[in-house]
RNA sequence: GGCGGCGUAGCCAAGUGGCUAAGGCGACGGUCUGCAAAACCGUUAUUCCCCGGUUCGAAUCCGGGCGCCGCCUCCA
């Protein structure tokens, strides 16, 4: 297998050599815990989700670590406003995160560690820095010498001369160069504080993922990933504190997912654009927004709207139909052999050869949209097949559409999707769709019955006046050889 | 201003030098049906923002233009 990865350290794509053989450590920033996730951070985490389970697919050993931010200014304002201390505030989020993730069937880091949890790791990484002339302490603070590292603005490809024209020293900032950043801050009057050989203090925020990366995975290690609006500064400054302490290359490849935009803006908390995962959650099924996260490249901008959310709805009901359907005749027993149509010995072995196309799209730079394509070309196969059982029923279907099934089933689970119980999915579709029409289950129910003696009567008039009355509200009926079923409209 | 990305059908979206430009949503026609729904079959981009260039050959490479977005301050 060659994977290819796009590096924004070079920016190109380029061919993945693990470190060591068959070993993989991915690092990825998390959150900082001081409010609600909204899509922007599920998407980052749904892309990291799947790009692990991709490479433990494929055989590698993989070390996932993903951190959690526990302390910074956002956290010591926020929990001020609400009046409570940080370590509330901090735990508090971080059950929220793990509400949103375990809904969205995110799965955990093998380490998720915290920045509270590392203070002696990252003081002691600030101490190599200062002992090697890369940092220098001041009023308490400890600042980088951001100058004094030749390399820096390597992965966000800039300058020192460009960088200087933004750059500033803010008021209580000890800062001998504009450029310089903070790795330790020296704790102001009622902020939390832990001791350092500089006094009371607390770290900055870029150090910790490089304290917290390294002992886990080494000085070196193979992937980091994050936003891209982490790449500068907060990359770049883990590049350079890791590098000058080191003086190793700190990580072999950089992996930024494009950002979640709303009307082609960037959706952010500052612009107050944003939707909450929770709030999608509310209205849709979590793998309907996995489908949608993956349903585009990960380095792309992904325009949210409800249309779009809406899309991946109806083309995650129509799997699920299909698999439901696969499953009636599954169970039922046929006893004629007619040996099977052309056609749907084709379409099996399209399904069959499902694993292996899906991986190539997934190691060309995690292609998931090319590889969800094909999975939507299975289900169209699997339906020819559904179709070729119905009209000549044999028992040699049974056994292939529990083959084809289950390579759809193992492909999608991949991606984190189409791994409820079809009939459950669908049932909990319709129970919404029943709640939405304003409908109980008896009046539903009557109608139908109403309708059915219209029909009889042949009164298609009214019949079709009931069934168009239900469809407006949600509801969608059909006529079966067993009788009429209803269902969401998906 | 500096750096970076993007512009493919009605909408969403793969494809980055050469087989018929994937797939999804939608629409339309056919099969099925009392009519529908679901499903299947077919149609829906002679063409990939515009203009030049390289090449036997470009959506794909190069130059220029137009438009949109992001980073340069906290941000997944």
């Amino acid at each position: 297998m060659n994977l290819k990865i796009y590096n924004t350290l070079t920016g190109k794509k380029e061919t993945f050599e693990p470190l060591r053989h068959g070993k993989i450590g991915i690092y990825v920033c998390g959150i900082t815990a001081y409010d609600r996730c909204h899509i922007g951070h599920a998407r980052s985490a749904v892309v990291f989700d799947v790009i692990v389970r991709y490479l433990r697919a494929a055989g590698f050993n993989v070390t996932f670590v993903r951190n959690f931010t526990d302390i910074d200014d956002k956290i010591i304002n926020r929990a001020r406003e609400e009046g409570i201390s940080t370590e509330e505030l901090a735990e508090r989020e971080i059950a929220h995160f793990y509400e949103d993730m375990d809904a969205l069937r995110v799965r955990r880091a093998d380490v998720e560690p915290r920045a509270t949890g590392h203070i002696p790791e990252i003081t002691s990484l600030i101490q190599r820095l200062v002992d090697r002339g890369f940092a220098y302490e001041s009023g308490g603070d400890v600042y980088f010498s951001v100058r004094r590292f030749p390399d820096y603005g390597k992965l966000s490809g800039r300058n020192l001369e460009q960088l200087m024209a933004g750059a500033r020293i803010m008021p209580g900032e000890k800062k001998a160069d504009p450029l310089d950043f903070a790795l330790w801050k020296a704790a102001k009057p009622g902020e939390p504080s832990w001791e350092s050989p500089w006094g009371k203090g607390r770290p900055g925020w870029h150090i910790e993922c490089s304290a917290m990366s390294m002992k886990y995975l080494g000085e070196t290690f193979d992937i980091h990933g994050g936003g891209l609006d982490l790449a500068f500064p907060h990359h770049e400054n883990e590049i350079a504190q890791s590098e000058a302490a080191t003086g190793k290359q700190f990580v072999r490849y950089w992996v930024h997912n494009g950002f979640v935009t709303i009307k082609g803006e960037k959706m952010s908390k500052s612009l107050g654009n944003f939707i909450t995962i929770r709030d999608i959650l509310e209205g849709f099924h979590p793998e309907v927004l996995r489908l949608f996260l993956l349903s585009k490249h990960y380095r792309s901008p992904l325009d949210y709207s409800a249309d779009s959310i809406r899309e991946a709805t109806s083309a995650l009901g129509r799997c699920y139909n299909a698999l439901r359907e696969a499953a009636q005749i599954i169970s039922s027993s046929f006893k004629k052999q007619r040996p099977l149509p052309t056609h749907v010995k084709e379409s099996a072995a399209f399904i069959l050869s499902l694993k292996a196309k899906v991986a190539s799209a997934m190691s060309d730079d995690f292609n998931t949209a090319q590889a969800l394509g094909y999975l939507f070309d299975s289900v169209r196969c699997l339906n020819r097949i559904i179709e070729g059982a119905r009209k000549r029923p044999s028992c040699l279907y049974g056994d292939l559409l529990r083959e084809c099934c289950g390579v759809i089933s193992e492909v999608s689970a991949m991606f984190g999707i189409l791994q409820e119980d079809p009939d459950r999915y669908i049932e909990a579709c319709n129970i919404a769709a029943l709640h939405a029409s304003g409908l109980t289950l008896e009046e539903l129910d009557s109608l139908i019955e109403e309708r059915n003696m219209a029909r009889r009567e042949r009164n298609w008039a009214r019949a079709d006046e009931i069934r168009d009355g239900l469809s407006q509200k949600g509801i969608i009926l059909k006529d079966t050889p067993s009788g009429t079923e209803w269902s969401a409209d998906l």
